[in-house]
DNA sequence: TTTGTAGTTTATAATTATTCTAAACTACAA
DNA sequence: TTGTAGTTTAGAATAATTATAAACTACAAA
């Protein structure tokens, strides 16, 4: 799916060198059929398994961070105290589960909102996220 | 507003001895006119500039996780890496102000959705909670 | 092609938030 | 009044992240 070249130019037109660990990063992050929710230590596990490059932990901190940086990626909240991210940077939701300590991604147009409140005075509306916490049936 | 007798009240029913710190800690939470979004470090600086008691940072954890515990307080999702908690423990929603870095309650009905997904098969909604993020106008 | 340099990687140290430990203290039931 | 379980506390330990600085590398310019 994910054409080295792809990547490659992924890379590039946001101003980062395209070097060997990068795009062995870039390739677990976005060669992916769904999205990924991931924390630096998930993404360590995940390139451990696939490749047999060893990448230091910095460099995955660095690297998470400027894809952060360059809107490749995009932080979530969490109560886990740990950097958790999505790859998917649309405007979305999510349903959390407790159990398993999951999310799955909601489409933005599945949700409808018939009433939400004003903003404060000089405020405008940036961004609206709902989040849909599940339990056992 | 919350008397003494009240906050021993409120401990002694969640099985909580109602210690000196915990009263203060009690008081600095609940005796409010707002909701408080707070974290441990904003919390013990609170206590501080009110009260000339000295009471250990240790303390002020353990009496937070306790009041979570016992459902006086509920813990919000973050991207800081710290634990975050509300005095509100009703279902509601949020503003978030990225500039100010500060949450605003929405009250839970002034958030009408229309339409919501299906949760996955075994799954019911146990809570939806909204985040409308604001940025200048 | 070679070379200079800014960008990048890496091991390791430092920092920050939180939890653990164990000794001293205290609320309170008997 | 007293025994004890519950609580507080200082300080140690842990976990996640960020900072540091030396070695390495992509790549533009010569
Ligand atoms: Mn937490
Ligand atoms: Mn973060
Ligand atoms: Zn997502
Ligand atoms: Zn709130």
């Amino acid at each position: 799916m994910y054409q080295k070249k792809e990547i490659v130019n992924k890379l590039r037109s946001s101003g980062l060198r395209p070097t060997k660990q990068r795009i062995v990063i870039a390739k677990n992050l976005f060669d992916r059929k769904k999205t990924f929710h991931f924390t630096v230590e998930t993404l360590n596990i995940a390139i451990h398994r696939k490749c047999n490059e060893r990448i230091s932990l910095a460099t995955i901190y660095n690297t998470v961070e400027a894809f952060k940086r360059a809107g490749h990626i995009r932080e979530i909240l969490t109560s886990n105290n740990k950097n958790y991210y999505d790859t998917n940077i649309k405007s979305h939701h999510h349903f959390y589960d407790p159990d398993t300590k999951e999310l799955t991604d909601i489409d933005y147009q599945e949700v409808v909102l018939n009433k939400i409140p004003n903003p404060p005075k000089g405020k405008k509306i940036k961004d609206l996220e709902v989040v849909i916490s599940l339990q056992k049936k």
